[in-house]
DNA sequence: GTAATTGCAAATACTTTGCCACGTA
DNA sequence: TACGTGGCAAAGTATTTGCAATTAC
C-alpha cells in the first residue's frame, strides 16, 4: 500500500489530512510490523513532529474506523492461563463486551508450527491463535 | 488436569506449597480461560486469601517455570499495525528480546475463520496469529 | 535455621483525558 | 466560521519493586 492511498481511505473515514496524520501512516508503512506507541513517538519522522498524545489519538480514531488495528487482546490488563501439557485452546474474543471463550474445535495450525520450528531455528516455540468479532449479544 | 497434579508440577519446579499458590492454580483451573491479575485478586477464592502482589509475583514465577502462559503480545505496551484490505500477517516473536517479524507463509486459519464466522454468530470476524519461542541470537 | 514467600506501601510505566489554541475544510 | 485536531500537562490504571515479617522445608 501506498502512503497515497493510505491517506486516501483516512480522508475517506472523515479524518482531516494533517501533518501528524501523514507521518504516522508514513511511519506504519514503512515498519511492516506492529509498533507500540513509544515506538511511534520516538521514531524519526514522529519525534520532532508531534505529541505522544496526538499519536495516541489519531491511533485510536484509526482504530475506531478500521484503518488500524490493535494487537493483543484488547484489556488493558494482561491475561494469564494455565499451562496443561497436551492441551492447545484457541480464543474466540468479543471486541464489544471482552467476553472470551475457548474455540471447540482442533487448532489447525500444528503443521505450520513444525515449519517455522525447522526452519526459523526458534527454541521452545508455540503459538496463539485468537478470533475477535462481535458476539451475538452485542450485534 | 486436578488440582493435585497442579500442584504437584509447581512442587517439582521448585516452587514452596503455599496457600496463596494453592488457591491461585484452583482459581486458574476453574476458570478455563484465560484471567486478568485484576480477576484473579478479586475472586472468591483470592480475594480474602492473598494480596495483589503476591498473585502477581506467582504468576511471575509461574510463568518463568512454564507452568503459566501469559497471553498476548508480551511487552507492557499496546502495539499497532496499518489495516491492509486483503493482506493478512501472522508474528513470530521472540520471547527473550520482544523481536517481531512477520512469518512469510500462507496462514493456515483460513478455513477455521470461515467455520467459526458460520457457526458462532460472530460479526467482524477476523484472527490473530502469533508464534513465540528463542530466537536463534538469544538462544 | 535458612531461604523462599508474603503483605503493605511506594514507585513505575503506559494510557487516557481536560482545556485551550490552532488549522483544515 | 465551525469543528475537528494538536500540544501540554495532569490524572488514571495496571504493573512492578523494596523491605521487614512470616512461613515452608
Amino acid at each position: 500500500m501506498t502512503l497515497g492511498s493510505a491517506i486516501d481511505r483516512c480522508r475517506a473515514a472523515g479524518l482531516r489530512r494533517t501533518k501528524a496524520l501523514e507521518e504516522l501512516l508514513a511511519t506504519l508503512l514503512d515498519a511492516a510490523r506492529p509498533m507500540t506507541l513509544a515506538e511511534l513517538a520516538a521514531s524519526p519522522r514522529l519525534v520532532t513532529q508531534c505529541d505522544k498524545a496526538t499519536i495516541y489519538r489519531l491511533l485510536h480514531r484509526l482504530t475506531d474506523k478500521g484503518l488500524v488495528r490493535r494487537l493483543g487482546l484488547h484489556e488493558r490488563a494482561a491475561y494469564f492461563a494455565l499451562v496443561v501439557p497436551g492441551q492447545h485452546r484457541d480464543y474466540l474474543i468479543c471486541t464489544e463486551c471482552g467476553s472470551i471463550a475457548p474455540v471447540d474445535a482442533p487448532c489447525p495450525v500444528h503443521d505450520l508450527e513444525d515449519e517455522i520450528r525447522a526452519k526459523s531455528g526458534f527454541q521452545n516455540l508455540y503459538h496463539e491463535l485468537e478470533f475477535f468479532g462481535t458476539c451475538p449479544d452485542c450485534s
